[in-house]
DNA sequence: GAAATATTTAAGAGTATTTATTAATTAAGA
DNA sequence: TCTTAATTAATAAATACTCTTAAATATTTC
């Protein structure tokens, strides 16, 4: 079974319709690695869907969200999606807002049990670091 | 010298006027433990300011954040600030929208050593970790 | 495979939060 | 005290996202 029937399945088995419109915008947020925006999605989709909706693009992520499937990062005002949710860190540049991935185990590690002590769960872990990164910080410098 | 005199201070280091309305913001989110939003400072402002303006308030805590005596914490499209500069984490819960401080030396040094490794500096350390509360389990679970 | 029905789509209106504009006011230095 | 540039308050505007509704479509039922 390739990927696409797969996404159809999951949403099915979810209690919603495997629409066209949203395979589309599911396989696209998949293959992205640059933690889109809803807009960024929907230009993408738009492509080869000239007549989607950027509400469906938002309704269809909100409904990736609550499936897990995804993950919310929300900086200055604007949420983006990352479709990986594999325990892992987002380093979030404050100066050109690009997040950076960072898989560490023992970061991940230290987050439970912090969060176990503190009585505090997570379905997918999602941590944010805040600063400045590496190509920033030399432009900012030279 | 009074914390007010000090605030009013600063302000004037950093090339500000040390207004009235500056002063009291201050002074509310300096005092405050619940990480409020400006709406709800504004509201607190209001009570002895009715002459305040929202516009006020979120220019003020603009000023502030840039100065480094507050942090911005955005979740669910809603920008709430954290007078707690010193190195700690945020354990936000999705549920309630409460956010808890954990002020724990280990995670904050690892925090430091990935972000040298990556080459990301922060000038106020923003660590935010997403889940559920010990409250909302019990509530949910029940 | 066709009809029934329940959900979903697309378009645009609506909402909430934050920023920009502007005339009147005020803080701070001369 | 006076001058000047910054700030305030009020409101308009921008931005990001959600809601509403009629038409279209996926799935179910026969």
């Amino acid at each position: 079974m390739d990927n696409t029937q797969k996404i159809a399945e999951a949403l099915r088995n979810s209690g919603y319709k495997a629409t066209p419109q949203r395979i589309t915008i599911v396989e696209t947020i998949l293959r992205s690695k640059s933690h889109p925006s809803a807009e960024e999605i929907y230009e993408q989709v738009f492509r080869t869907h000239p007549t989607i909706s950027l509400s469906t693009v938002y309704n269809t992520l909100n409904i990736l969200r609550d499936m897990d499937f995804i993950k919310e990062i929300t900086f200055k005002g604007k949420t983006r999606y990352d479709p990986n949710i594999r325990m892992h860190v987002n380093l979030i540049c404050e100066n050109c807002s690009r997040i950076f991935d960072v898989e560490d185990s023992a970061i991940t590690e230290h987050i439970d049990r912090i969060s176990k002590k503190q009585g505090f769960r997570f379905k997918v872990q999602h941590v944010d670091f805040y600063g400045t990164c590496r190509s920033c910080l030399t432009k900012l410098n030279s």
